[in-house]
DNA sequence: TTCACAGTTCGGTGGCGGCCGAAGCATCTT
DNA sequence: AAGATGCTTCGGCCGCCACCGAACTGTGAA
């Protein structure tokens, strides 16, 4: 069997503490040079190099030369979701000794971005919000947009032009991504996405500093209350 | 951060070569001894042992003593969906030498297991004809069973229970699942599940040996035409 | 009881791979 | 042109871990 092999080379890849941080830190879909992805890391430059080699090579990542930086990032979705579904399965397993969470690891249960969309005790209570308002159906193995969903999120400005399957036009769908540390699913996929780009456009929530954390202003705490009914304790 | 250290170590456990083998044979679902396991690994059997020891400790295997037997086995859905994300990067990434593809793959290729659903041409084929049919709907967020697609399921026997989210009762959705080796999607989670397992119960498809390959019967062949309107080349 | 077999534990060996220091390119600045 | 900065390649060191042989535990069969 072919794949084994290469199954096994792309889980060794990720398996080991520096790259995981790499990736970790890739996750919030940015582009981030050498230097910061060695800073992350721990590892000095010329280790940090040889790793974003081998990661690039294998396909994991992809570069973009621009000037004498070069940016890395995740090199699709498809990579963002496998790394999702380990950081799943790392975080609900090995229950063994949940180390003190410190500060940063707080903010980032706080609100984060995970690849496209929000994730955290906001994206979760973002999607509670949608379904409990009607706007969104959200089973273990998908979601949906409702009719009355699709209005609420027209008047938003985000227009969720229907998908084509094969040749008939589909309901708009949308992909429930497991939160791993709410335990409890956000909304992610195409709608996710859009959403977060609309919260960042708006200047409802802003990106800080080089985390993955995501801190919701003034203005969004009243747009999360107002459009969606969320009573944020976020403070 | 805390969930980054168990990150790498679940990639790492998944990266050995012998692990790598041992979490493949297992995605069809079914529980292994630990010679078999060490059969398809490779190794001796006080190699797999270790090896064994290390998956259940993290929490990746779930082992149920029988007698002088051991049989492991995927310890969650959770698990599965993490080996198949691992898989689909492998294989959709690394277009380094497909290597030629032994009887053995073919096979595979044709019709298997996917943890709890069907996967290869057979299960994309199934899932295309569903959406023929006008029975599903998929995009690449995920899926739901039209209404007279929940009749079609009746029909043969699948009683598709609403769940519940929150306090009201949802469609019911399906889980796309991106097929590794065809590289279109077929049918998986709950809906996906139940129709292995009727295919399996009225004979429709048989296990091969110790494989996760699936043979189509002739019983099989006819349903598949007269209710799926598939016409089946996997001879 | 004795044997056979599944599975594990222990000890020792070997190799792969991550790490850094030093040096080499490339690019931008002055 | 000279220097600074970002990144890479090279060489050597060191540790971890996969592997097996051998011996031990436990279960089932004769």
């Amino acid at each position: 069997m072919a794949t084994q092999a290469q199954f096994a080379e792309i889980a060794s890849l990720a398996g080991d503490p520096a790259r995981a941080a790499m990736l970790h830190a890739l996750m919030d879909g940015r582009a981030l040079t050498a230097s910061e992805l060695a800073g992350v890391a721990g590892v000095t430059p010329q280790t940090a190099s040889g790793h974003l080699a081998r990661l690039s090579e294998a396909g994991l990542l992809a570069v973009e030369k621009q000037g004498r930086h070069r940016y890395y990032r995740l090199a699709s979705a498809m990579v963002a979701q496998m790394v999702e579904s380990l950081m799943q399965v790392a975080s609900a397993l090995a229950p063994t000794r949940r180390v003190a969470t410190g500060p940063r690891d707080a903010a980032l249960r706080t609100a984060r971005t995970c690849y496209d969309h929000i994730a955290g005790r906001l994206g979760v209570a973002l999607a509670d919000g949608l379904v409990t308002a009607g706007h969104v159906d959200l089973a273990s193995d998908g979601g949906l947009v409702t009719d009355q969903g699709l209005a609420f999120f027209s008047d938003l400005g985000i227009d969720l032009a229907t998908e084509t399957s094969g040749r008939r036009t589909t309901r708009v769908l949308c992909r429930p991504c497991l939160d791993w540390s709410e335990r409890r699913p956000h909304l992610a996929g195409r709608v996710g996405a859009a959403l977060c780009d609309l919260s960042l456009a708006s200047g409802w929530i802003r990106k800080v500093d080089g985390s993955r954390a995501l801190r919701v202003t003034r203005k969004g705490e009243a747009a999360f209350r107002d459009r969606f009914g969320l009573a944020l304790d976020t403070e």
